[in-house]
DNA sequence: ATCGGCTCGCGCAA
DNA sequence: TGCGCGAAGCCGAT
């Protein structure tokens, strides 16, 4: 079954060329084998061509961010989906660049052979660009499909100032995108045949072994090795399918109280493997709706708009549902019409703007540069254990990560220098740097999606104010501090 | 412990 | 035009 006509677009209108070797899907945002749009779409073009299917996925080197962090994270999906494709019968090419521009030609390479070839959407980092200008360059029909989430980008027309607005029009159209999900395992009846790559393209551009993507294959590689990866986190379908598993076993039930605390670990810690597409939002939200019997018939049409209630499930639910649906999806909605809006300052709203202007001259108790602030060697040793966290697990806690934020504001020279301080370390140290709902994290505790709080105040002006000694008085974290604490804190 | 005040944008109802 | 509502705010009054 295609994916809905919604969810693919067409950038350059080629014919597709019924005689070629085989369908080729280039994955490059939904890393996976189920629960995905792309591959499904591939699948079903495949078998209309009655031709075997092709999956490129890689990894290149020489972009911005470019760490070890990230490639260990993308490598340990590839080594997982190069077992899987194969228990199923489907040639998987997982290409490692070892050098820069040594991938350049691949894909137009398999693309001269294919039928057609079928891709991801994905609003966000370089990955927009990239599709353009390989949907210019391949001389095949192009297809793009978006499995980014519930909603479609494409349903969409423009983007949603606050959180409120945008799950107002998502619950108007939720009950037709329930009926819409991917197909849980989209090749289980594959049958079309192991697709053959010639060998000058394997020997130029070799496909990697499940056993040398787990390797020593990264530490040769031209990277940004002081990101190392991170301890007691594998990347990789298995390991978000295992986390989604023992969310839904003992966080969900109470979510979002104990997600709240940073001792408590109640968070689902979802975040990288729906970056890199590991794990799917359909999924998830497959697996809470089985959970709790749920069907479409139990939507209160009465609750729509509202925070909670809406969908018939229990509260836990609804809550995480609206974290991983309005939430998110309002940032890659934002990113999909105004690429690169999150992440520049100018783009933030007005009010925002305005009153952090009116307040740039104050006095700061404390002012950093961005140095110190990378370095975690502030005066605060709870803003510290934030940023040492995101040094050595790459993410910091859901609550803690807004006052890591809300304090570079607090304590740099000018707001415009800590949302780049802040958008900078996040795009290095983060698993989940880059995406569009790491950049509307930030950019959320400088007004964006949010509104304005009074009474006005030193630096911050209206914008929502959030200080360490609060924090601490209203949260169970001492296990959490010590954790993460350096030498010197205390 | 709980409550109101602070403040702004949206979308619906009137 | 008015009104209710809204990611996790903080602070002071009761």
């Amino acid at each position: 079954m295609k994916a809905p006509d919604g969810r693919v677009r067409v950038p350059e209108d080629r014919p597709l060329r019924p005689d070629g070797e085989y369908v080729l899907y280039w994955m490059i945002a939904a890393r996976r084998t189920r629960n995905s749009f792309g591959l499904q779409h591939a699948a079903a073009r495949a078998r209309e061509l009655r031709r075997p299917l092709l999956v490129l996925e890689a990894i290149r080197v020489g972009h911005r961010w470019n760490t070890a962090r990230v490639h260990r994270f993308v490598m340990d999906g590839m080594s997982v989906n190069a077992r899987r494709f194969e228990s199923l019968g489907v040639r998987h090419l997982a290409y490692v660049e070892d050098a820069v521009g040594a991938g350049r030609g691949l894909l137009r390479a398999l693309a001269s052979r294919a039928c057609l070839v079928v891709t991801d959407e994905f609003p966000g980092y370089f990955l927009p660009r990239m599709v353009a200008a390989a949907a210019e360059r391949i001389p095949r029909r192009f297809e793009v499909v978006d499995g980014n989430g519930l909603v479609p980008l494409a349903a969409t027309d423009r983007v949603y100032t606050t959180a409120a607005s945008f799950r107002r029009a998502v619950h108007k159209r939720a009950a037709e995108w329930v009926e819409e999900f991917p197909v849980e395992e989209p090749l289980s009846d594959y049958d079309l045949g192991w697709a053959e790559v010639p060998h000058d393209i394997l020997g130029r551009w070799p496909s990697r072994t499940p056993q040398d993507l787990k390797g020593a294959l990264i530490a040769g590689l031209p990277l940004d090795h002081e990101v190392g990866p991170v301890r007691d986190r594998t990347g990789g379908s298995d390991a978000g399918d295992a986390r989604v598993e023992r969310f839904l076993g003992d966080g969900l039930a109470h979510y979002p109280e104990r997600s709240r605390h940073p001792d408590a670990g109640g968070t689902s810690g979802l975040s990288p493997y729906l970056h890199f597409g590991h794990v799917g939002a359909h999924g998830v939200l497959r697996r809470i709706f089985h959970e709790e019997g749920w069907d479409p018939s139990l939507i209160r049409e009465e609750r729509l708009a509202r925070r909670e209630g809406f969908w018939g499930l229990s509260p836990q639910a609804e809550s995480f549902i609206d974290e991983l649906v309005t939430w998110r999806e309002l940032g890659f909605v934002h990113a999909f019409h105004r690429p690169g809006g999150l992440e520049t300052y100018d783009d933030l709203p007005e009010w925002a703007r305005r009153t952090l202007a009116n307040h740039e001259e104050d006095d700061r108790p404390w002012t950093y540069d961005k140095a110190t602030f990378e370095s975690a060697a502030t005066h605060e040793a709870l803003w510290n254990a934030c940023q040492e966290q995101l040094r050595r697990d790459g993410a910091v806690h859901g609550y803690m990560r807004m006052l890591w934020a809300k304090m570079v504001l607090g304590w740099s020279d000018s707001p415009r220098e800590a949302f780049a301080t802040l958008v900078a370390l996040n795009d290095r140290w983060a698993v989940d740097g880059r995406d569009p709902n790491g950049y509307s994290g930030v950019a959320w505790c400088f007004g964006r999606f949010d509104r304005a709080w009074g009474p006005e105040r030193p630096v911050f002006g209206k914008v929502r104010y959030m200080t360490c000694d609060a924090s601490r008085r209203k949260l169970r974290l001492s296990r959490w501090l010590a954790r993460y604490s350096r030498a010197g804190d205390s």
